[in-house]
DNA sequence: TCATAATATTTGAATATTATAATATTCAAA
DNA sequence: TTTGAATATTATAATATTCAAATATTATGA
């Protein structure tokens, strides 16, 4: 075992776990799994300001877990991996039961 | 859907993932989801201080994610469920590739 | 009881994260 | 080429997290 890289890919982990650990950026992530979304159409659902909602993609999308695409003036985006819900999933199970 | 009852589910979500994303706490699920190890052993193992892994380990059990026996001075740690593991395995699969 | 080993807790300084308000950018239609 | 709609960025105040040093607790053996 390569401790130095080990290491480093437990800090990728870790930074990327980060990155989903927020109530906001979950729900993101799950409506993301059904379809894509337009910034404004997460609006909608969130009930949180533009601004907030703009910066948490932000976030979603430089580590990789979201991609988008512009259409005019709207932006629509959607799961990088949509093995990603798997994790959402799995966490649900394991922290949200009782 | 009920939308109090889950917004709260993806916050008790959010915070056991934050509780995970760290790379000392992770090192520690990972050590410990092949045997039970006590503070001492993950000292050595972690290279990190007798304070710092002590607070480590007691957010992950107020987080249910850990639990402990005490034998004589020595406290011994374990996974409370072993399917965490699972997560962090899908973790490194997703995020920890390329 | 006393000394010591193992672990836990408290404290505080450094750093990171969050939400909001204000401003900037990008694009299409007029 | 200006206007307005959609999104992004910046700045910043409030809050949370991290680490290590100091201190406290708990259990054992002399």
């Amino acid at each position: 075992m390569n401790n130095e890289h080990n290491s480093e890919r437990l800090e990728k982990a870790a930074r990327c776990l980060r990155t989903m650990a927020h109530p906001l950026r979950l729900m993101i992530i799950h409506l993301l799994s059904q379809r894509e979304y337009s910034v404004q159409e997460l609006e909608k659902e969130l009930g949180a300001s533009q601004s907030s909602i703009s910066q948490h993609l932000s976030l979603l999308k430089d580590k990789d877990i979201l991609t988008s695409r512009r259409s005019a003036q709207q932006v629509f985006y959607r799961l990088h991996n949509p093995r990603m819900l798997d994790l959402i999933t799995l966490t649900r199970e394991l922290f949200c039961r009782d």
